[in-house]
DNA sequence: GGATATTTGTAGCAATGGCTACGGATCTTG
DNA sequence: CAAGATCCGTAGCCATTGCTACAAATATCC
């Protein structure tokens, strides 16, 4: 894990590493909503969000722990190290752009909200930065 | 596998099948592609095309047997299915589309391209169509 | 036709991410 | 504080997609 957000430089470079990749960026994007909204996040929280198991949650959160992506201990809440804190807020900066740019193109807001979240892992930083002057031409 | 070109209608339904789907996608269009080119579509093709072993192609083409995707024999060439042929074509249609409208906003063409084809997986009808629109337009 | 090269299949391993079932930890509540 | 509810960990299953190593089939080339 290079916890780059776009490690991709050839196509179809689909290794579990790439999907491992996605998977961490899910969840330290919803960890920092839902601390950012409840105040704290368990693996409950992170179960209903993805419509898992909490055992699926559970073992990914040791993954990502291992990554140092977060912290926690058994039966106690989950926290973001500040790798992982970073992380959180380039993924949220990304999807919230490819979520604005959806809607400028005209797509409705659930389907935008639907879309941004499969495609923004997609996204390469020139994609991105293209997506960014679009709109900043459009709200001229 | 429901062979849709996109189930999704609910948030992270992050599925072992939605993934097993976006393979299937890439493969029946990778083979049209293929057979396209150069007459006929052999397992190293595709183990080239993806850059991976032969041996991860040889058993993901025995599952898109199994789904009737596509038809082949032992030592034999890959065939699509006229369901798999019919597959292929909405994914290559789309899969144009998404490259015409990130080129339409000012992407470089190789970036376009390695973007395209992680995109693409996740692009609603809606969204598709609010592209196809956005196209129309500049065309204008 | 037979040796050689190429292609493909099979066996068997690992990592990831689904699940149910069960049991233990923690919290809530009377 | 004890009982019940809730939350979470572990065990153990499956499917998918990577891999190497080896073997078999097919094609090629004298």
């Amino acid at each position: 894990m290079e916890n780059s957000i776009n490690e991709r430089s050839v196509p179809f470079s689909r290794t579990r590493d790439h999907h491992a990749n996605e998977t961490a960026e899910d969840y330290v994007e919803a960890i920092a909503d839902i601390i950012a909204d409840g105040g704290e996040c368990r693996v409950l929280h992170l179960a209903r969000h993805f419509n898992v198991s909490h055992v699926t949650v559970s073992r990914i959160v040791r993954r990502l722990q291992s990554e140092k992506l977060l912290t926690t201990e058994p039966y106690r809440p989950i926290e973001l190290t500040s790798e992982g804190t970073k992380l959180a807020n380039r993924v949220r900066q990304r999807h919230q752009i490819v979520f604005d740019f959806l809607m400028s193109i005209g797509v409705d807001q659930r389907t935008a909200e639907i879309d941004s979240e499969g495609i923004e892992h997609h996204v390469s930083p020139k994609t991105l930065a293209a997506m960014r002057r679009f709109l900043k031409e459009r709200t001229k």
